[in-house]
DNA sequence: CGTTTTAGTTTCAAATAATGAAACAAATTT
DNA sequence: AAATTTGTTTCATTATTTGAAACTAAAACG
């Protein structure tokens, strides 16, 4: 039942998960003694779980050179992961229109364990930087778009999404305790948007709102983002309306599309 | 050893995998009991192993509405596997290049267990439906890009690929036998460029050619696609030489990145 | 309003799969 | 040719997975 440190990985499937997410964050191709190297696993057992994921097409593995890649199998899952599971499709449109109105960078993401997993992203000057920053992941605590969404958890959730962060002062806006980020968050949910006020890094400043469904779920946050050199916060501040506004159209087409029938 | 039909799912890995790519296939929030209804697996037993999946973020479930989506973790390997796996973003400043060239529709593909994997795409008209293209899966034996890739495989692996073909006549034009799709692969392995003269969609036509890495091992394929209503057989020919030569850069491209060290 | 049906969850002994130390093989280095 | 490094296999032991059936909760029915 419970467990302390974090050594639970369910079954067998959740070690070669594991094993996956470790190759993955090696983000090249990698040997299996380098995988061995840093795993905590005996060497039988992780050749067995590589040549498993290897076999379904999770890692490719080629044979002349040796070399462990992620599989086709997960480009493919990613397609349909990212086709339902996250917002972005159904965002587009309305991030298009907002992009083309305020000509500034555009977040979409949504919370992954505490964190911000960025969906997608438009930019004034290159727009199409997408399936790179897609996928991306970014602190909760100290980025405009992460307090946005931490801010609207359920109480519990949120307990917990406090206990995720890293608090590492970035800059010295910088939020380092759990208390003043429990706070913070108290303000973003009365004021119904937050602001990165260089939390993250200098001069860059943005402010962002969250994107609810109905019942006041959750579902994610776009923020609006710029430096210091090209806007004050309160030049920022006039692009709220239009921010909300968006993230109105967002939640109603989530919504009304969600669940047919 | 061999079953014939498609049964063997490696170990507890396998089962598991499979009941995520039988959700991702559904392409909507789905409910447990859908899931049962065409699984092979008793109630009891999927019902764990979905839990198990939820547990370790490959699914998400709305304990409210009680509906299964694919989850967050999914998009968070799709970076990586797309950002380290794929050709794409070695390739894409060459396609540009390509694009902006010809304007036609140009595609870049992998090949998986036969099966063409779209890695990229750009159209003329709409240049950014990437995310929502890239990912998708064609067949092999009825498309440009597909017989490009399979002309060049070694021997054994074409084999293989030529038995994973549906061989479904989409059109007059469609090869409907094994046989006759070698000879055709014989005869683009001679000629280096591939054509699908109408062969999967009526009005479609498309050249393509074969990226390979030194020693010739088979990386992926470009196609350039056109309509019967814009370009003959002949005009899309004149491409040729733009196709070839781009798949000569990213040949290059990607050997030199590879493999660092 | 109690009964029946349906959907989701848990149990537990039996069956199966995973484990890992150690042996083995192949390629590389000394 | 000997030693080292890297990848692969073996097999008795151990741990996990299995699934029929029992159970619970909630919804549909009479």
């Amino acid at each position: 039942m419970d467990k302390g440190t974090a050594k639970n990985t369910d079954g067998t499937v959740g070690k070669a998960l594991d094993v996956l997410d470790q190759i993955a964050n090696f983000g090249r191709p990698v040997r299996f003694t380098e995988v061995l190297a840093q795993s905590e696993y005996p060497k039988a057992t992780l050749y067995r779980l590589v040549q498993t994921l290897t076999n379904l097409g999770m890692l490719s593995h080629d044979s002349r050179t040796q070399y462990y890649t992620l599989g086709l199998r997960l480009v493919r899952l990613a397609h349909s992961a990212w086709r339902q599971s996250s917002l972005a499709p159904i965002a587009r449109v309305y991030i298009d229109a907002l992009s083309a109105k305020v000509g500034e960078t555009i977040h979409l993401a949504q919370l992954d364990r505490g964190q911000v997993l960025y969906v997608d992203k438009r930019n004034a000057v290159r727009p199409i930087e997408m399936f790179s920053q897609a996928g991306k992941i970014g602190p909760g605590y100290c980025t405009g778009i992460g307090k946005a969404m931490m801010a609207f958890l359920p109480e519990v959730e949120q307990a917990d999404a406090l206990k995720q962060q890293a608090y590492f002062p970035h800059t010295p806006n910088t939020c380092t305790t759990p208390e003043a980020l429990r706070q913070e968050l108290e303000r973003i949910k009365a004021e119904g948007v937050s602001y990165d006020r260089e939390e993250h890094e200098p001069g860059i400043i943005c402010i962002a709102a969250p994107i609810l469904g109905s019942s006041g779920k959750l579902i994610g946050a776009l923020s609006i983002t710029t430096s210091t050199q090209r806007k004050t916060m309160d030049g920022l501040n006039s692009f709220r309306d239009d921010l909300i506004e968006t993230t109105r159209q967002i939640s109603n087409a989530a919504e009304s599309w969600q669940f047919p029938g």
